[in-house]
DNA sequence: CGCGGTCAGTAAACGGTGTTCACTACCGTT
DNA sequence: AACGGTAGTGAACACCGTTTACTGACCGCG
């Protein structure tokens, strides 16, 4: 896979060995604690060669995101795949709760990769849906689009002033979608598809991101059947049983 | 309104002026610039000075929070309070609109206050909606609560397993407002009434946390309809126009 | 074989950080 | 006039990111 150099083969060694060992700083001490010096100490080299591998410590945390969005594809993608496809209901419920569970698992590794200011990691604002957990949101809904015509076509009264907007982003949709090698066809992709996927994002993020933050306007202990009621819910506006 | 003997007063003001610095600092280059050094430098004193007045930076930077908080808390009433009581639902949209347009013309406020892991400015979990926007939310809701029955009352199918969750939070929720001196009999504290609370508080926060992150799926480059669509959507839910 | 370039890694240094500690000088009170 | 509390200082410690000039070892080429 990697080029057999050898050298190379050296340099994506160390490479991987920095990112675990940035991954482990995060998750025992926090992200304040991902430092350079730190890493260096601990791969038994000196900080300033970390920079024969990054350009900075920004650098290095805008990887160490990727890494994390990876493993949260990779955790996720098999738990949707053991669901029949003919259980599409099933399928966004278990990626909602994969994900809602994933976030409480690694409060700072979310932390870092959902509720991060762009400018905390230097993230340049045009970076969308790269590489970010954004990519599997839209492949999961992308397989669901492309294999069963679940949701509410026309019928689904999108607002008149958003139908302009909404159209502009299916491009971005399907351009994404294609560059994962997923495949979906025009007319499967109607606006009010979109609409929905962004409704879902936004209120699963916000159920998640409240919890893990705990920015509930009151003590919630545990807010599982919230969640769950907001799925029933969501799946009721959808059409699912 | 504080005591009068002068050396507190003193006190008094340059805490005073340690936070408004502190505050400028935040707004303008983001809150790895919120320095003891930075802020010591500028009030003409040095850093270890302003451990007289905070235990140490986290410390301070909760204060921060607190500060934000109240502002943002005084910029939202006065805009409810302009609009008359017998137009709940658009009392309600405006301090959904004005807590979006604060934020999104706050961002690193906002970034501070809600979405800043616990641990980083090491708040105790056990700070709920102390000092914190909750309480705002609370305030707005609960007048909203005691003035009107707008919301459906028992009609609203709260899922069952919920009902013993959000019968525990009713009375946080009665203390909270009871702290705020406001009143709200008990008879209008229904569980529908709470769980409502939550879902409009979880979708709002998701929203607006998504649109200052820009952690939209795809690119978004004008999220207001977006906004609009939901709040009238949240409106159609609990039953106004 | 040996020469030379590429490149991982080093050592030292710069300026910055939070935090602690011993110390001064003032201010209000007795 | 003496006293005690307290805001503020200065020096120091242990870190931090980053830059610079430097050392070697490895690799391919003649």
């Amino acid at each position: 896979m990697t080029e057999g150099t050898r050298r190379e083969k050296l340099r994506a060694d160390t490479e991987r060995e920095i990112l675990a060992c940035a991954r482990r700083l995060l998750v025992e001490d926090g992200s304040h604690a991902v430092t350079l010096r730190a890493i260096a100490r601990e791969l038994g080299i000196t900080a300033p060669a970390l920079y024969r591998y990054y350009d900075s410590r920004a650098d290095l945390l805008r990887h160490v995101c990727d890494d994390i969005s990876a493993d949260l594809a990779a955790t996720l993608t098999p738990q949707i795949a053991a669901v029949p496809l003919d259980q599409p209901a099933e399928r966004v419920f278990t990626v909602c709760r994969a994900f809602r569970r994933w976030a409480l698992a690694h409060p700072r590794e979310f932390t870092l990769v959902f509720a991060t200011s762009p400018e905390e990691t230097n993230t340049p604002v045009n970076r969308p849906a790269q590489d970010h957990f954004g990519r599997v949101f839209l492949e999961i809904a992308g397989q669901l689009l492309s294999e069963h015509k679940i949701f509410l076509s026309e019928s689904l009264d999108v607002p008149e002033p958003l139908r302009a907007e909404l159209a502009a982003y299916r491009d971005d949709v399907s351009a994404s979608l294609a560059a994962t090698g997923i495949r979906v066809p025009e007319e499967k992709l109607q606006l009010g598809t979109i609409y929905l996927m962004l409704q879902w994002w936004a209120r699963l993020y916000g159920h998640v991101a409240l919890e893990v933050f705990g920015r509930f306007p009151f003590a919630v202990p545990d807010a599982e059947p919230l969640f769950e009621s907001m799925l029933t819910e969501l799946a009721s506006v959808v059409g699912f049983s």
